[in-house]
Order: C-alpha cells, then structure tokens, then sequence
DNA sequence: CTGTTAGCGCGTTCAT
DNA sequence: ATGAACGCGCTAACAG
C-alpha cells in the first residue's frame, strides 16, 4: 500500500499537492495534476481513510445493532438503514444480538471505540444503561422499534398497539369471542403493546379479558409452537389466535397442523409482520404490515440530522402508522 | 470523550502509564493501577481504537460484500462469517451489491480506504478486475459461493453441478423425460453449474437435451415466473422443472398456481436452496440443501488464515458437499 | 499555485 | 516501575 508521501516523491511534489489533487481541493495546476495522476496509477495509490478521521473524529460509519439478521423483518429494516446511508455516504456495520444484553453491550463497546458516527440500536432488553453510555460520549443513537423505559432518547417505531388492536377488532367481527394472544417477551414494547392493542379492543367490545388467554413467551418459532400446543388443551378451547409475530405464527402453524386443526375452520390465525412475496408461495396470514424499510430508513435520516446538525432539538418519537391485511387465516 | 492525555493528567501520571492500565500491558503498581482506574471511570474514558490501526496497519474489520441480504440464504452466509468473525475479535462491515457490478466496485472501493483486514465477496458478475485491485494492495480475499475466471483466488463453495445432477436424476427415477430448467445468469457460475449437472445426468442416461428446455434470467422470483410462464406455452409441455434457486421456485409456484398447473400432478417442481424452519409453514419443494452458514464460516476462517500466517500457500478451492431432500412437490 | 509545519490518539522503543 | 519521544497517514492553517 503507497502512501502519500511515496506517490509525492513520484512525482516529485509535495504530499499536500498529491492530496489536493486526490481530493479536488485547492488549486494545482494541469501539468502538476496530471504528472501526479499518472503517479498515482503507476503506484496503485489508494488514500487510507484512518489518517482523516483521526484528525476529523469522523468515520462516516453507522453501528446497526439488532436482533437477528436471520429475520426477514430485520432484514428489511437493514436494507433500509443500508439504502439511506448510502444515500448520504455513510456505511453499516451489522452486529446480530440475538436478544442478549450481553452480546449487544460487548457490541457497544466495541463500536464505541471504534469511533462510529452514530448508533442505531434495537434494544435486547428493557435496558437503558447501554444507551446511556452512548450518550455519555456524545454520539448521536437512535433506538429502532422498541421503546426503552427511563431515557430520553430518539425513537422510530411503528405503531403496535394499534395493530393488535385492529386485528382484534377484525376477529370480532368475524364473530370469535375467546381469543387467544401469543406475544413474545414481556420485557419488550412491541410484545406489551400488542397485547394492549388486544385488550383494548376486547374491552371496547364489553368483553372481559381472560388472562390465562395471554401467553408471553419469545418471537421465535419455537415459542409459538409450545404456546399453542398449550391452547389446544384448554377448554373452552379459544376459536382464535392472535400471533405476536411472523415466526410465532409458523410455530403456531405447525402446532395447529400437527393437531390436526384446520386454520380457519376450527381456529383462525392472525398475526404480526409479511413475508417478503419471494419468500412465499401464497401469502396466507392475515396480518398486520409494519413498515420495516421505512422503519429503518428514517430512522437513519434522523440519525443523519443528529450528525450533521449541531443542534440539539429535542428528541423525537416517530410512530409509523401500521396496516392490515386480510386473508385466509382468518376467512 | 475523553482522550489518553486527558486521563493520564487526571491522575497525575503519564500517557503511556493509562496505556498499559487499559492494555494490561507492562508493569504497573498497583496504587497507579487503581488511580488510573479511577480516573478512566471518573472521565468515562473509551480508548480510541483509530490510533492503534493507524499504527498497526490493523482494523480487525472484514467486508462482507454479497448480493442480497432479503434472502435468507445470503443472511445464512452472513450469519457463519459474523459468527466466525466474532469468535476470532473481527468484526463485518456488510455491503449489499444488488448483483451490479457498480455497487460492489464502491463498496470495494470505499473498505480498501477504510482499510479493512479482508475482504469476502460474492463476486456480482464474472470479473476478476475487482478482485485484482483488492489483491494489488496485498489485502487477502475469500471469494464466495461463485468461481470468477481468469484469477488465482481462494474460494468456498457448494457443489453446484452435484446438486443439479442428483435433483435431474431423482426426477429422471421418478419417470420424467421432458425436464425444463430456469437457471439464473449464465454470466455466475454457479448457474452455469445447475444447468451443467442438469446435462450430465440427462446424458447419462442417454437423452437428448432440447436446448430450449434451458432458461437463463435473474436469481430474483419474477425471473422464475417470466419464464415458467413461457414454458407452459411449448408443446410438448415439459413435466418437470428444475429452479436454479429457492427465489425463482417461488416465481415458478405463482405461474404455476396461475395456470392451475398442479404440483406435483401437472408438474413436478425441484429447486436449490432451503428456507429455514420458522419461514415456511411447511417445507414443500424437493431440494438442494447448500450448506451456507459452513460457507459462510469456513471462507472466513481461511480469511483469517490468510490475514495471519504470512504464509502464502497456493490458493484454496474449497468445495462443499450438498445434499437433496426429498418433499412434495416431486412426489 | 505550491510547500512547511503541526497534530489528531495511541503504543513501540528506548531511557531512567 | 514509570516516562519521553517519535511516528503511523493525512490535511488544516499558514507561508511563500
């Protein structure tokens, strides 16, 4: 790797013309320029981007810190991120947390020193510590999906509740009356709020909220596969079933299908989160879409103006509104 | 945030005597010990790590350039080399290319300034340019999932032409003669490979392949579609399709659903590529089981290999074994 | 229009 | 056991 310095000897210049001519900056005459442009070739000069942002304390590199990747939900969140950075020259690095507080601070920390510009994080746990020493050094963070509880902090999330509650309201139109909810971890917003959005909608309808129908468990498969089978052994046994997410509502499948139960005949299903349409032969949960591309790309945009801005406004909460989409998990 | 001289001050020692506190490098009393602890808690000191690589010529940062992460089999890779990364202190800046040839030569362009340690890359197209330019400035290189002509490179990847080869002879079994393919861009080799082992075993078994039973098109569903939609129009209809990757088996399945070509009556269906549990409620295509999270892992541990020993062995091609399973969708 | 100087934060080298 | 000086690659500020 040539430095600068090696390309100037080259072409017999100073290191600062070599640099004024890699960057377009400052005058350099057309004779110089090209004598050192031809040295630069020659060398195979590449500029090491360390030096300016040791001295600019700025990397142009934003930390994305999530759950897992392995999720087409965050995915889409990640492409978003990904898409407006490079909108805006900035770079991602991907950190997968796996839901561990653990993970996610070793993370932090080490994002931290590596002199990221800017932090957007979706918290493991109802922590705050973790964002508090981000703020502690002054780098900008946005938090993504989940609210975090004893911080003041931006946040880009969409709208739960409402969500859950107009898929409750839609499976009470359909006439169901016992209904069962599977939601992931009671320390996270999004598993809270859907089960508000839930009761909200319940008790709107005069109906009383049998709390053996509320299952906590995590977002995994798994989870919602022992929810359900769990469910098919009570009686009354509920007529419906609302999915705290995508990857709950496949577990939940699989323990419907296993115990022979037709979705929507004997049980519906309804559920948070798409499959992206390559992902799918036939869409079949109705659902309730969030907007995860957008999710990530403003949130990214705040992040953008929390960087180049100096001004410190106060911080923001951006709901995104969310939409339903019916189908025949649910008649 | 608080530098090195800021902390040293703090507890009235020198610069060099925080260093060795942090870095439990060198001796240090233990009175020192616990001022400087002191003090780097008092300051909510965090070593910048910008230095180091300067000096070091050292990031620990790998790029990880592939084409898409929306498709889990890409998010598998990723997950193997952030999870092999981690447990060796790298860390994966991740850059999605689209499959353009534009993209991935910024992004190669930008973490070759950024000074990544290495780099792995799912090559967006057959040119070895890119990979040249990484190499002229000495930076080791994995390259993933794809041969590129005309370059000495290390690559790990999955038996493409076996796979093809095994999914033709399972259907030939099954009595089909009359077998389309859609394969992605003849321009990536793994492509070319499926359509290859495609030829083989309808050679070996002494028939004759129509050249218009082979489609060429995107990785991407609507290419699966376009041209499934095409071959329901040729008489005779093939009785079989072989899809170059789980997107375009998808797209198949929507023509197909389309038509009310049933499968696997009307049609029989096999494909590469697996989706993972919690994304299908149930697995139906008969397929090529890639490992990607091996891929994944392995490419980055000869990565390591590489950025370590200074040794330069002769290049690695590592080939990975598939397997096929057997689903409904052939029967 | 071109060059010199100095310093970003840190750790290696050499001293004390 | 502790510290001073130097330089990694680059560019802002200031000279000429």
């Amino acid at each position: 790797m040539a430095t600068i310095r090696e390309v100037a000897r080259h072409a017999g210049v100073a290191p600062i013309t070599v640099s004024r001519v890699v960057n377009k900056s400052g005058y350099v005459s057309k004779d110089i320029r090209e004598r050192v442009e031809r040295s630069i070739a020659a060398l195979d000069y590449i500029p090491n981007a360390l030096g300016p942002s040791l001295r600019s304390k700025k990397t142009h590199i934003f930390a994305l810190i999530l759950s897992d990747i392995t999720n087409p939900f965050w995915t889409t969140v990640a492409r978003g991120v990904e898409d407006a950075c490079n909108a805006h020259g900035y770079y991602v690095v991907l950190c997968n947390t796996d839901e561990s507080q653990t993970k996610q601070d070793q993370y932090v920390s080490v994002m931290l020193r590596k002199q990221v510009d800017g932090f957007l994080l979706v918290p493991a746990q109802d922590t705050n510590e973790t964002i508090r020493a981000i703020q502690k050094q002054d780098i900008p963070i946005v938090v993504l999906d989940r609210t975090v509880s004893d911080v003041e902090v931006d946040i880009v999330r969409c709208d739960s509740e409402e969500g859950a509650y107009q898929l409750t309201r839609h499976l009470l139109q359909q006439g169901h009356r016992d209904i069962a909810v599977v939601s992931g971890p009671k320390e996270i917003s999004t598993a809270r709020d859907r089960v508000a959005g839930y009761r909200r909608a319940m008790e709107e309808s005069g109906l009383p909220v049998d709390e053996r129908n509320i299952h906590w468990g995590t977002f995994g498969h798994n989870a919602g596969y022992d929810a359900t089978k769990e469910i098919l052994t009570t009686t009354p046994r509920p007529t419906a079933l609302l999915a705290g997410n995508n990857f709950i509502a496949i577990g939940a499948m699989h323990a419907l299908t296993e115990a022979e139960v037709r979705v929507p005949q004997d049980m519906a299903l309804v559920s948070f989160d798409e499959f992206p349409p390559g992902l799918t032969i036939e869409p079949f949960f109705t659902s309730v879409v969030q907007p995860a591309y957008q999710m990530g790309y403003r949130a990214t945009e705040l992040l953008l103006s929390r960087v180049q801005g100096q001004t410190s406004e106060p911080f923001q909460e951006i709901i995104l509104p969310v939409e339903i989409v019916l189908r025949r998990s649910s008649e």
